[in-house]
DNA sequence: ATAAACTTTCAATAATTATTGAAAGTTTAA
DNA sequence: TTAAACTTTCAATAATTATTGAAAGTTTAT
């Protein structure tokens, strides 16, 4: 396999992987193309490479920002920006999980609270009601605090420590 | 807040999570659905509690079989099916986290071992490629190999000992 | 102030994914 | 073997989501 095959290949598994969970293809291929470019794109260049329009391009490179793994270069005496994401995985790893925390999981946290929270009225099903969401509310906000800690962790933490642990 | 507000709510929270996770509304609802009932419920009961058709319900309820968290009961003397869902949260935990390795982690490490291991020609472009797959590769590798070691631990492993650990 | 070089917005359209419903299939009882 | 009671399948349709492209907006240089 060579180099344009194993491009090619990487970015549109990365694409359909991204559509697997919920985040758009252009969104995901963008990243992955700036992911193994060894410098900065335009705008002009991400939509020559991926071959989608401007409209997409830019809106999809804003998300991208929005979830802090693009950043958006000036360079001194062009007037085009330059566009780059997070070259470090475990770095990326963290802003992912940082902001799918406190997008998805943290507002089903809020839900299952107040569902969980309401009155007992005597019958069997409010009981279970109680009993099922409040046991999902728990593993929420485990899963939850496992996510932020590995965020707030030092480099390395995750694959060296935890595995270390597992083994 | 009463019963079927907080039931509803539930539900419709439910399906909408999956949505953005990538599983069908209709999936994530019926799962939800039977999690909180206190005995299993029929095709024709599922149907008339959300609202949705008989195909769907089928579909989907097959769907959910296939990723091992429900189950079909059939009732001595009774001609039509009972279903229900695994009520453990910490054991329906194990079975998603599983399937999801299987189905989507795993084939996403394949790639990336492959594209990782291309043979240098020497341009900078290819070695970018490589070093960057090569580091996303053991990333996926680290985070399957602790989702399995979840899947296989005993009850509570994840909430009791992890959450410690991360004190 | 104007124009060139760029980016953003958004209504229209395309592509994808979910849902329906009715026909076909299956199982059991008589 | 027939029919009743169920479930499954799948082509048609609906709903949702992604994408385009051109007009509007912005910034900078002159």
């Amino acid at each position: 396999m060579e180099y344009n095959e194993a491009k090619d290949k990487f970015i549109s598994t990365w694409g359909s992987l991204g559509t697997l969970w919920g985040i758009n293809k252009a969104m995901a291929q963008i990243q992955a193309l700036l992911f193994i470019s060894t410098k900065s794109l335009t705008m002009e260049e991400i939509m020559e490479a991926l071959k989608i329009s401007r409209g997409n391009t830019s809106m999809n490179l804003r998300q991208l920002i929005d979830w802090g793994i693009v950043t958006k270069e000036l360079v001194a005496g062009e007037r085009k920006e330059y566009f780059a994401t997070e070259k470090d995985v475990q770095e990326l790893a963290r802003h992912i999980a940082k902001e799918r925390s406190r997008r998805e999981i943290k507002p089903v946290i809020k839900v299952l609270k107040e569902v969980s929270s309401i009155q007992p009225d005597g019958t069997a099903k409010t009981k279970e009601l109680i009993k099922q969401t409040k046991a999902l509310h728990e593993l929420a906000e485990s899963a939850d605090t496992i996510l932020n800690k590995m965020v707030n962790k030092e480099q390395n933490w995750l694959s060296k420590s935890l595995l270390k642990l597992l083994k």
